[in-house]
DNA sequence: ATGGGTGCAAAGTGTTTGCAAGTAT
DNA sequence: ATACTTGCAAACACTTTGCACCCAT
């Protein structure tokens, strides 16, 4: 394993995603990060993402479409809306059981599983109606 | 609403799509649909594939990674293998009743959930053995 | 000093799209 | 005849990577 760095780059890229609560992006990370040092590159926030979240550090939440990243450490579930892409977080616990029972079941070696509600939000059910 | 028509090119995906068993990606269905016809091109496979599963002939798999499709209609969960990312689907029957849940509490208008379990499967746990 | 980290730009991966020509209805 | 579809290539969105230099340890 190798010997990990703590450099200014990849603490400006952490506390960014700790500041935030609504599931950015990492293009969205990387402009945050971009107002606190001009120099930082997409490559350095991207690396560093992915460090971080291999690290436990923050969490990769991979949903369909672009990628987010989370602050929260725990596993949890989330709500996504398919028209505005707005992610949120469940608070029903994350089961481990499941995990238990899958792995008995098929001999795979569980390490988690993803659960991802989809559909309308309020907000976005009001504007259909709207247009209509 | 569109009119679709049935075209020959539409009929080989669908076609390809259903002799699968085994979740393929968009790329390699194009490449068992040219073995059928030389002359589609990738563009349209891509276009059909969106069809296909909007009118829900096939289902479309949003997977971290690679998107795959599936020739079942019925909505269900699945399986991945985070080392050789092959994917399988579960027995365990789809549970509306989550998607009820959610929306109560949530406001949201729940078309369904995704729910993907992840780990090591039989096969690569082997090979990582044989390998210490 | 040494090996991990950075900035940069280029390349990669998977998918969508504009357009003119073709074709199902 | 109409308007949906196609093939093609270019564009797109997002992410990774090769490289030479830099800097935390």
């Amino acid at each position: 394993m190798k010997q990990l760095r703590n450099t200014k780059q990849r603490q400006i890229v952490l506390e960014t995603v700790l500041e935030h609560c609504d599931h950015p992006t990492a293009d969205q990370i990387y402009f945050a990060v971009r107002k606190k040092d001009e120099k930082i590159s997409r490559g350095t926030v991207y690396r560093n993402l992915n460090i971080l979240s291999e690290e436990g550090e923050i969490l990769h939440v991979k949903v369909p479409g672009v990628d987010r990243f989370d602050s929260r450490q725990d596993l949890h579930y989330h709500l996504l809306c398919s028209k505005c892409g707005k992610l949120t977080d469940l608070s029903d616990p994350y089961d481990p059981k499941f995990d238990h029972k899958i792995a008995r079941e098929s001999g795979y070696k569980i390490s988690r599983h993803r659960l991802i509600f989809e559909g309308i939000c309020p907000e976005c059910q009001k504007k259909e109606k709207e247009q209509q």
